[in-house]
DNA sequence: CGCGTCATTGAGATCACTCAAAAGGAGTGG
DNA sequence: CCACTCCTTTTGAGTGATCTCAATGACGCG
């Protein structure tokens, strides 16, 4: 089992080529992510610049690959998984801020320190940027920073959504918007929810404790808005009803 | 008594300059607040390419300047005066994501339309500058969108510590933390706090009832960690509990 | 002085939390 | 294949922090 408490890098880092003494570019090149991550402002013709600047690092399940509070040394774009960024207080208390999938960029931070953690959810494969190495290619890439702030802005209106959620909303219209903006995240229009996330993260994303969760879920089923499958998959049954209770109008 | 529920542009805007058929620079080069904000990072040269496309305007204390869900037209440089920003939902409960004051940036959205609103605490003055001119002055100093870049990191930092004190911490705590973070604003190290918002505002804005901050403030007062000073000022007694407070100590 | 707004204080209600126990699932080893 | 363990999830009962409702006090303004 994963220890939670020990936050240490577990990852096991390689150079993104193998091949000969120069990186290649054909990782970046084929890379599946690259359409949907601050990659896709660098033309194939400078890849090669992008490729020798990251270092592929796969990080397990229920390892903290960010510590919060900690030089904040490296920057990091998601290539496959799911990781959750959180705060935590001296005397335990978790908030998660929020689950980054595929083609996130993490680290964003003026100060030299992290102001998060992040640990993956299950196995992470991530490109790594030094900070120095980041800077380089912003300086000859300023596409790359306008394509940053544009995914800073879309950080920033999904924190404002989250403080109304914990500041505002009920439990259950905060169980219902968070269904629902995980539906929204699959791109599954069919209404099945993939959790990769436990009850206890969920609890910390919300606001709630484990418990009003799983009370919460068993009354949306009861309700029938909901239907609770096998492997931590929920299906959406009453999709407009959930809707007006995320939104408060129930 | 300035209305709330209508949003409306109460403003009077005028040009920057109002000698000459040409918008002098000299209002941009005398700025006091161009060294606290994006405008810094353009040379005098090049100043009045920022002098002719920021519009001044004026905001009256309790006037809406941007409205939630409205259309995304312009973005807002803030010179004098401090605003909220907020969502709301259908019936009316609303959370404050933030307090703007002198020199910061505001409008950053992917989107075509407004995701949160802003409102006026006191006479707010700010530059405004339409979608498409923003454009063309990003193009012309990408320096520009770096700093834009630096100031949503650090909104960002900021998002996440309000979503750790809106989901974690008590009432006490929240209370605590809010005036550690305006004395820090203030910059005033003889731990007096200015504050312009009403006991709402403040409410909103850490996810209580106007009575739970009051009640709060007062039992800060009776613990000897502050005291209420007349209009709207409160001086910190014990920065040290005050801090064990905020951070969940206690 | 009288009015409206904002802030404070009190009493009772409620939603979510805490504590506790049982049920469900996954992995391991006999 | 089953027994066993560990962990997660669910459900129940009671508590408590914060909210709601209500009244009073303080302040500014015409």
């Amino acid at each position: 089992m994963p220890d939670q408490t020990t936050c240490q890098f577990e990852a096991r880092p390689r150079r993104i080529s193998l091949a000969g003494a120069h990186r290649s570019p054909e990782y970046c090149l084929s890379c599946g992510v690259r359409g949907r991550s601050v990659c896709s402002v660098v033309d194939d013709a400078d890849i090669a610049r992008l490729a020798e600047t990251a270092v592929e690092t796969l990080v397990l399940p229920g390892r903290c690959f960010i510590e919060e509070g900690g030089p904040a040394t490296d920057f990091f774009n998601i290539t496959a998984g799911t990781v959750k960024l959180f705060k935590a207080l001296p005397d335990g208390r978790r908030q998660i801020t929020g689950f980054a999938g595929t083609g996130h960029f993490l680290g964003l931070a003026v100060s030299d320190h992290y102001a998060f953690g992040a640990e993956a959810l299950d196995t992470v494969r991530l490109c790594r940027f030094s900070r120095a190495r980041m800077r380089h290619l912003l300086d000859d890439f300023p596409r790359m920073e306008r394509r940053l702030l544009e995914e800073a802005s879309n950080e920033l209106v999904a924190a404002q959504n989250q403080m109304l959620l914990l500041g505002r909303k009920t439990a259950r219209e905060r169980v219902a918007s968070f269904l629902l903006d995980r539906v929204q995240d699959a791109l599954d229009p069919t209404g099945v929810v993939p959790l990769p996330m436990t009850r206890a993260d969920i609890a910390d994303y919300l606001g709630l404790t484990i418990e009003t969760v799983s009370r919460t879920l068993s009354w949306l089923r009861r309700e029938g808005m909901i239907a609770i499958g096998k492997g931590h998959a929920i299906h959406i049954a009453a999709m407009p009803r959930l809707e007006a209770l995320a939104s408060g109008d129930a």
